[in-house]
DNA sequence: CGATTGCTGACAGGAAGATGACAAATGCTG
DNA sequence: CAGCATTTGTCATCTTCCTGTCAGCAATCG
């Protein structure tokens, strides 16, 4: 992955290319903001990084001349201000995700690849790991602890979905509006007796749950072990 | 070249990258099995190159499931055993090269240089390996277990199909499209009939399946053993 | 304890897939 | 060219599996 990071605080930005590189990422690193309005013109970058303070000029005009002068690249600004309203600003501005200061380098990488995914619209991988659980989007298999789980269509999109928002709670909604592809509401326990028949199969012969159910929510994926 | 490392010795890791870097090759470096397995399914390599012990998991059905996955990049599979049955075990996994520790991190490149070379000319090649079954384009024949299974020409074409797209589900349109170069549904069940032909020989005196129905998707091919 | 929310087994209708029979097309052989 | 074998698409039928519905029971909450 290719990025360019406008920073002026160098000491940061060497900790960051230094991480990046150990990754495999290729990061160049401006640290002002007319060159590296340059820069981002002349180059194709995956990602920009982009501090909101710098010496010559404020971030946010930054990306609003970037995206003014056709560049669509995904942007993540840096902040020192981590109030909700400058985070509200930046994503205004044309940003597309907002990480205050101080922040952790694996955790910059991190949003910056999360960013990377939803922009190449491909957040679907071929493989989802979560805890004891594996997902094979392509060859449509599922396994807990290396264990094989036979599972029908539906369980299986079920299974891909819980995967992909895998320990958050899921609601009946959203299960009927992305699994189901239903935006009213059927009036019957469709997604209980699904949900219900996809945790036999995830639980049987194992110890510890696989789906724990939030009661009044919905229900959650847990790790399995 | 971009090369993934799995390996959870760092220092070995780091010596590999070293040179590679000095090379002008990329190595990406994960240290535990599941990150790995998760890397190799996000981003395409050209090589992959995998300790046998980790922390997590063995390198051995690591490579297993990636071969189950859909993901065919060739492995370099490393290993302080130095026994010659070691070596068949790796190879049986579905690696493709097999290297004992310790070794020097030149001679490593050299071989993976190699087994690039080799896969890259691949492509087209004459043997598609995959599981109990060989596939030998030119000749037009196909064998599981060493043993000649007679194929119609029709048979031929979709057991070719299967084996390049091994592991992964195939659907009737996928069929369609690439093996009977139709655009539209015929309203007919050819394919269903036709995968029932194949599916018969490739069957027929073997214990194991060899092509399973994926309900509601399409077939898939297995490793038959 | 009543009300709400969630779980589960049984069941039926239907969709998806498997298979045997048949026929048209092709190609080989004498 | 006739005769035969092989291939391959079509069709009808049978089988298997999936999945929504519902009713009754269990768990949770106030």
């Amino acid at each position: 992955m290719k990025i360019l990071y406008v920073e002026d605080d160098l000491r940061a930005a060497e900790e960051v290319k230094q991480l990046a590189w150990q990754e495999g990422d290729t990061i160049v690193v401006e640290t002002n903001g007319s060159d590296g309005l340059k820069r981002a013109g002349l180059e194709p970058f995956d990602v920009i990084i982009m501090d909101r303070m710098l010496g010559d000029a404020d971030g946010l005009s930054l990306v609003g001349r970037l995206r003014e002068s056709g560049v669509s690249t995904p942007v993540l600004m840096l902040s020192a201000l981590g109030r909700t309203s400058d985070r509200a600003e930046g994503l205004e501005a044309g940003a597309d995700d907002y990480l205050a200061k101080p922040f952790e380098a694996m955790e910059l990488l991190a949003r910056i690849r999360a960013l990377h995914r939803r922009a190449a619209g491909r957040e679907h991988s071929a493989v989802i790991l979560f805890g004891a659980f594996e997902c094979h989007v392509k060859a449509r298999t599922a396994f807990r602890d290396n264990r094989h789980i036979a599972l029908s269509p539906r369980e299986f999109e079920l299974f891909r979905y819980f995967m992909e928002n895998a320990g958050e709670v899921v609601t009946r909604e959203m299960l009927l509006r992305d699994v189901w592809n239903m935006s009213f509401d059927p009036q019957t326990n469709v997604v209980d007796v699904n949900v219900g028949r996809l945790r036999r199969k995830l639980e049987e012969g194992f110890d510890s749950p696989a789906l724990e159910t939030v009661w009044g929510a919905g229900y959650r994926l847990l790790q399995g072990r």
